[in-house]
DNA sequence: ATTGTATAATCTTTATACAATCTGATCAGG
DNA sequence: CCTGATCAGATTGTATAAAGATTATACAAT
């Protein structure tokens, strides 16, 4: 059961490493939405053959990260304005239910957990560390979703994650307010430790809001855009 | 636009056919919970090769029908009573949050689509056309969350949609009461109607939790099984 | 009787080659 | 300008083979 910790890694198939390879580069960057994936060229280049890369395809596929076009091979999928929103509303949901199904089992390891994480967010800004403090509470939701017992919840939140990385947003909290922030998962924490699920529900939805709302100030308000290069 | 209703059904890729046929074989139970799909054999009995053959496994992986076990091979995956609660649990967030949505935006095409449905499963009970019913009950449930306006809803909840088939329930609305349950999809499109989405949102959800329960009355409280012929 | 080792058979995984099909672009003709 | 033919390039699917892993079996050792 608790062995899992110590698998050796690389005992992973081709296609997942293939498709980790790709993901990091199509979160990153590196390939801009609206790329082509040509077979061939891309199967010299990673050092393996077009099989396993055919199936990595497949995989991200499923993950939304890459459309496959029928006879026209597979493409890095378009982002869009319309697209995020719908991943934070998702979010929001996941969390907010996290933090709802927490408040009624309440572990206690995993409370005392988050309450360390508070602890060493307000250490991260008092040190003006901000990206300490953004890696902290990124690690505080995924806490709280991973061990909310719901464990589909939890493979679908890391889709949703895995999507949100390719808008450079990080699943952070942007460091608009951390004092805020910190309050916000203060009042998440301490509706959960009360057995309060709704407070705790609506605490969740409402700090996920916040960063909605603080992202979309810190940005100009781009018109929807949709990838070059990909025809409907 | 929409004449996507006119695709040609034939345009599909060969892999995302041969997943649709699995598919149907594991949610009609033709293929039982930790039955091997043997590569070869599989491959010759639907007449395609193992390429596409491998690439529908990675598919129906992504959507949690099976588990490809590394050098293994795939394998159709487990069902537990667990996961059970954890589909409804989910469905319930995708509904309710549908059912807030529509009571946000109200168009006026989708919500008299509803109302007509309602009025059809009325007709279906009266001439006690109980699978019909319960078939309408289903649309109405799907066509919230299609047109909710969120997508991405949409799709992960055919995810749920199609893992649920699983439990030979179909999704559908048990026939234990069809006259309560009529009343419930009226009480969510009358709050839709009115513009209430925190009631929309609650009488989905309540919705929901009542197929719950009746489906575990329904049941005998079977303990967490897990299928033979699969290895930890 | 149980445990451990060696070997063979089976299946998976990956690589490679090749044929068939589709796409997109170019270009000639109306 | 629009239509239709043509053609190179890419994708899709098949076939085959080699390499690696797992399982089964037999056999030796404790």
């Amino acid at each position: 059961m608790s062995l899992d910790r110590f698998e050796v890694e690389g005992n992973t198939l081709l296609p997942e490493r293939i498709a980790s390879t790709l993901r990091n580069a199509i979160v990153g960057s590196v390939l801009a939405p609206g790329a082509r994936l040509e077979e061939q060229g891309l199967a010299k280049r990673l050092g393996v053959s077009r099989v396993p890369l055919r199936e990595a395809f497949r995989v991200l596929a499923g993950e939304g990260l890459v459309v496959i076009q029928p006879n026209r091979g597979a493409v890095v999928s378009a982002r869009s304005e319309g697209e995020l929103r719908e991943l934070f509303a998702v979010r929001s949901m996941f969390e907010s239910e996290a933090a709802r199904l927490l408040a009624r089992s309440r572990p206690l390891a995993v409370l005392d957990a988050l309450e360390a994480m508070i602890g060493d967010m307000k250490r991260a800004v008092r040190a003006r560390r901000y990206d300490d403090y953004a890696r902290i509470a990124a690690q505080f939701h995924d806490l709280m979703v991973a061990e909310c017992g719901n464990h589909l919840i939890g493979q679908l939140y890391d889709r949703i994650r895995t999507n949100l990385r390719r808008y450079q947003l990080m699943m952070v909290d942007l460091p608009g307010s951390p004092a805020k922030s910190i309050r916000e998962h203060e009042t998440i924490l301490a509706a959960i430790r009360t057995g309060k699920a709704a407070a705790a529900a609506r605490a969740a939805a409402v700090h996920v809001g916040e960063l909605v709302e603080r992202f979309e100030q810190s940005r100009p308000p781009a018109t929807s855009k949709v990838a070059k290069g990909v025809r409907g």
